[in-house]
DNA sequence: ACCCATGAACGACAAGCGTAGTACTACAGG
DNA sequence: CCTGTAGTACTACGCTTGTCGTTCATGGGT
């Protein structure tokens, strides 16, 4: 199912706004981006954006003289692959581990905390699993 | 104090490989990685292990003619914040929505979610701290 | 029909990665 | 003292990313 995509900042930036708004022409983005502090040429946008298309991330379709670009990746796929990476590597795959490093690192949130353990209980309680082994 | 690193995928695994061992000479670094079926040049492993070296990751001690490599960073941290950059980026540092990501999306095992009910537990009830290397 | 503005296409360049061959140095054995 | 060998240093090359400048095509206004 998957292939390995990984992702800069920068193109997970152009991603983002793609994801956001369904479509946009470079213009566009290029906009957002300087909405977001990146500052970058209009043409840097442009760039980007085929190189991400030539990789087969977006893909583009031509009204008028401007391209209208979408993306072709959902981001649920992508934040998938790329935690799977961080986790795989750091963790082994191993969830509770995970969950374990982000508890004791960082400062959580009781309420955090608590959601947790109510998202928990809901999926062991709540919905059956029939899953064996 | 965080110092924004982002690591390659070999380079994660030189920085393992040294981390696993606390130190390692070039040599027995590309012998672990040949066990690894990561099959590089013994030039290749050095060249990337001068290069780490150079960005402040690493350093050496010579011993004989021998470099003996030694991570300056440490596991944790990098984990922290290779972490921190997928899950600020995609969950805006909300945990509960990281783990709610993990939990729906890829199979988790009943134990799992029964650990992950345990720790969480521990954590609101007894703040213990035990450490973590 | 002509010129300009608008926006895409192309080319360029520096930095970093992955990869490795070759050069150089220094210690060890004869 | 000379040479072989081990092991680092240097150099190189192709690829991707971030960054643009410049060129080119085209449609709209006068």
């Amino acid at each position: 199912m998957g292939e390995e995509l990984q992702l800069s900042d920068l193109q997970l930036g152009l991603l983002r706004i793609l994801w956001d708004r369904e479509e946009a022409t470079a213009l566009e983005v290029h906009t957002v981006l300087v909405e977001q502090d990146r500052g970058l040429a209009p043409t840097t946008v442009s760039t980007m954006l085929s190189r991400l298309e030539k990789k087969g991330t977006i893909t583009h379709r031509t009204e008028g003289r401007q391209f209208i670009y979408r993306a072709l990746v959902r981001e649920v796929d992508v934040r998938r692959s790329m935690l799977s990476r961080v986790t795989d590597y750091f963790f082994g795959g191993d969830v509770s581990a995970l969950v374990s490093h982000l508890v004791e690192g960082r400062d959580v949130d009781p309420d955090d905390i608590a959601r947790l353990q109510q998202l928990l209980a809901e999926r062991s309680g709540g919905a059956e699993e029939h899953d064996d082994a």
